[in-house]
DNA sequence: ACTACTGTACCGTCCGGACGGTATTGTCAA
DNA sequence: TTGACAATACCGTCCGGACGGTACAGTAGT
């Protein structure tokens, strides 16, 4: 069946990326990987045949995921983008074993498993300017948010959730994200 | 001597942080970066009596180096501790392999290796804020710039130098730093 | 004589990946 | 409807290679 296959793999994806934030982004075996998802290493084997299109597949589900939440906020209206680029990261800091650490895995093995990246985020970044009432500003944020989420990366709580709340909340006052109401 | 023992350990540090920019940071092994650095297995484990010592080594490197450079700017003025901040990154990204993918490396062995890394930043930003006109801007631009960088060490090329120079001048201007003339 | 290495040989472990097997679930002709 | 077959969704094992680390003998500079 084509729903469980499915659900299998996503298990398997996220079993990775939740060992890469574990145990470190270049301690991800494919062993520690099947027996996380519960299911056997030829098991896995069969869903993705290589470690390699593994964190391809990795890389590919965290970036559709970005894209798909931008798409969603399409023609909703100035900054809309930014918005929903903001409360994206948001919800991703909340869960703990965020999608961005499957980026880290790939990265650890071999650095051209992220060229993709770099094109997408390039696109995102341009919607979000093309979107926004002051593009300089909205870059800044856009680039902030990253910071803010490398250093949740490397497993440094630089600012606590409080902090991080402020912070956020300080950001979107500056650009003047307050009164709108953007259903999230 | 001192000094050339100085001098192969710096060489070692530099080859493995170049190492793992070019192969990912989760394939630096002891050999390779043996012969990058022009020395033998031996000598290598000479120096560092094991790849972890070795890691934490390159974490201790770069956040010394942080920390130098901001002392430098201490009673320089305000806002003089930002813009040493800001000008360390543009150092750091004009000469390929950033000290930090020396970070990237030892996450991906081991995430507890970057503990250090979450006190020292913390620090940092501590610091900036408290001499900075606007720390919360301050702030801001402290990630904003921790996100450049990120995505600088992810390989993928979001702005180009010149847009970045574009970037970093306006985010100069939003902050005042404009006027001012630190010696850098 | 001591420091700072080089070079070689080697060991144990871990890991990616190939492979052979298997149970369950459709699919379709007679 | 049923028997024949096949595709799906796995499991368990094994192997070759890479890697971290050790040991040790030698050596060039000071």
């Amino acid at each position: 069946m084509t729903q469980k296959k499915n659900d299998t793999r996503q298990k398997i994806l996220q079993a990775a990326s939740a060992l890469a934030r574990e145990s470190g982004p270049g301690n991800i075996s494919l062993d520690a990987v099947a027996a996380r998802a519960g299911v056997s290493k030829g098991g896995l084997l069969y869903h993705f045949a290589s470690k390699k299109i593994l964190l391809e597949a990795l890389v590919e589900d965290f970036l559709i995921g970005v894209e798909s939440e931008l798409d969603a906020a399409e023609d909703a209206g100035p900054n809309a983008m930014l918005d929903a680029y903001i409360s994206l990261n948001m919800r991703e800091r909340l869960c703990r074993d965020p999608a961005a650490s499957g980026l880290l895995a790939a990265l650890a093995k071999d650095p051209q498993l992220l060229a993709p990246v770099g094109r997408y985020e390039r696109g995102f970044l341009d919607r979000i300017r093309a979107n926004a009432t002051d593009p300089e500003l909205a870059s800044i944020a856009f680039f902030a948010l990253h910071g803010l989420r490398s250093l949740e990366l490397l497993n440094c709580r630089v600012l606590d959730d409080e902090e991080t709340a402020r912070f956020i909340t300080a950001l979107r006052h500056r650009l003047g994200l307050d009164e709108d109401v953007n259903a999230s």
